[in-house]
RNA sequence: GUCCCCAUCGUCUAGUGGUUAGGACACCGGCCUUUCAAGCCGGCGACACGGGUUCGAGUCCCGUUGGGGAUGCCA
């Protein structure tokens, strides 16, 4: 057990979206690996967008995700005395003091300032007026120092820093008395033991006025390591009206937690050349060296395939589960975890991209009608059920209805099949599997033929094959 | 505008001064084959540009261009 310590802090204003899961994957994979702990912590301090369902989807979508915390979750609302206490702490030791600038009068002068080309940070104004507790409405300003550094070493963009006179005296507390973003992270980070802050890019730039607040409370620093941040398919920064962002989203179009986190892991991440990932080897191999520094692209269809392949081994209980969501889209009922079910998902496993397409392509071998004069079927029945194929299929109906139940088996259809084609100039098993695949299924597509008889069984193909052979007397007549 | 960051195939990336610049997704072709997949084989395809440094640069330095982030009493 090393004492590393991560924390993933996310603000409740929102679900839980790509960009956030994988900083969240990315402290708990580095915990993990180091043995460390990882410490979920609510940063809920912007009151009014802060939202209890949105703490609950955030915490569902982490645990959808597999991500275990190991301490939390912590709200920061309920540390609200600790956080009063630093800043009247800082107040007292002059490290900050109050400001009675409003933001118009701010907004003023600093399009003043960059209208005359100049560069704006607090201009001081209130820095030595030495207001009281008793000026009434004020924030609170955390004192920079007038010059220095406020440098670290990230463990992803390597050595950061500004000088502190490029800063300004930054905010810490509103005038309604909450505390901001850059003091509660700073001062639970150091609370909670933090050892390591890891997080999006677009915090780099933060990082030195935090590090000028570690310093006015005397607090030792953390490691920091940015992480690039994942920009949408167009290269544009993710936008949640034009890019699929949300983890909910993915989940219920039927992507495995496994598949969704293989690819986030890979995202500003590698290992040599390892692409696919188990959580246990994200665990063993992930590592803060191996993070790049340009942020990247998400490509769905490397997700899909990713999915793919987790779905390809993943357990049978596994998929049944995940499939319960998907079924309403597909069938009228859900089908019963019997062996009929087990089996059309194994035939499916290589085929399925995601579970909505392993829902629809079992809901072609466990529906329980197929109607060859509908819309859905009539382009395979034109192609297949030709009067060419009228003979075969009659033989071959003729032959199967000699099984019975106990030898509707995968050896005994094939010899059917195979005896059918030798009876006819041996014609190719295709000439009798299309239309007998159109027949029994409705389509064109579905897996091995005799696989595919089997799940759909004898008692409900014999009477298919009769409704074919029907539907191709038809045409014969009509073809005259 | 200012500050900061980034830059290898379309995309994710390997690469730490000497490589025919490798892998994966996607795409294209072939094999396999009763369809669709899967699998296997092959192909297309990149060091943004310009200067340096060096015997030698994708790798180091500078500039340009492009992209991104920050610049809130949001996080």
């Amino acid at each position: 057990m090393s004492n590393i310590r991560t924390r993933f802090a996310p603000s409740p204003t929102g679900f839980l979206h790509l960009g956030s899961a994988r900083t969240a994957l990315f402290n708990w994979a580095y915990a993990r690996h180091h043995g460390g702990t990882f410490v979920l912590r609510i940063e809920d301090t912007d009151r009014e967008r802060s939202t209890a369902e949105s703490e609950a989807g955030l915490i569902e979508g982490l645990q959808w995700l597999g991500l275990d915390w190991d301490e939390g979750p912590f709200r920061q609302s309920d540390r609200a005395d600790r956080h009063t206490a630093v800043i009247e702490q800082l107040l007292a030791e002059g490290k900050a003091y109050r400001c009675v600038c409003t933001r118009d009068e701010l907004e003023d002068r600093k399009q003043a300032v960059l209208e005359a080309g100049g560069k704006w940070t607090y201009d001081g104004r209130c820095r030595d007026a030495g207001h009281g507790p008793d000026c009434g409405e004020h924030t609170v300003r955390l004192r920079l120092p007038e010059e220095g550094m406020l440098g670290w070493d990230d463990l992803v963009f390597g050595p950061s820093g500004q000088d502190a006179s490029e800063i300004g005296d930054k905010i810490i507390r509103r005038s309604g008395g909450d505390p901001l973003f850059h003091l509660t992270v700073v001062v639970d980070d150091f609370d909670m033991g933090i050892t390591h802050v890891i997080r999006g890019a677009d915090h780099h730039p933060n990082t030195p006025f935090q590090i000028a607040i570690y310093e006015a409370m005397g607090a030792p620093l953390p490691h920091f390591a940015h992480v690039p941040l994942i920009v949408g398919p167009s290269g544009k920064k993710l936008s949640k009206r034009r890019d699929p962002v949300s983890i909910e989203a993915f989940r219920e179009q039927g992507y495995l937690p496994e598949g969704l986190r293989n690819w986030l892991v890979r995202l500003g991440w590698s290992h040599g050349d390892d692409e696919l990932f188990s959580r246990e080897e994200i665990i063993e191999k992930f590592d803060l060296d191996g993070v790049g520094r340009a942020s990247g692209q998400a490509d769905p269809d490397k997700l899909a395939w990713v999915n793919q392949q987790h779905i390809k081994d993943a357990p049978l209980d596994t998929l049944m589960a995940g499939l319960e969501a998907q079924w309403p889209k597909h069938l009228d009922k859900a089908p019963e975890h019997d062996e009929r079910l087990a089996l059309a998902i194994d035939l499916n496993r290589e085929r399925a991209k995601t579970l909505d397409e392993m829902a629809s392509l079992c809901a072609v071998l466990l529906r329980d009608e197929v109607d060859l004069r509908s819309e859905a079927s009539a382009k395979a029945v034109k192609k297949h059920l030709k009067v060419a194929a009228l003979p075969l299929v009659e033989s071959l109906y003729a032959a199967l209805s000699k099984l019975d139940v106990e030898e509707w088996s995968e050896s005994q259809l094939e010899s059917v099949f195979e005896a059918v084609a030798a009876h006819h100039d041996n014609v190719k098993l295709g000439k009798i599997a299309q239309p007998v695949r159109v027949a029994v299924t409705g389509g064109p597509i579905s897996p091995g033929i005799y696989e595919t008889m089997i799940v759909i069984g004898r008692s409900r193909c014999l009477p298919r094959l009769e409704r074919a052979i029907e539907v191709m007397r038809e045409r014969a007549e009509q073809a005259g």
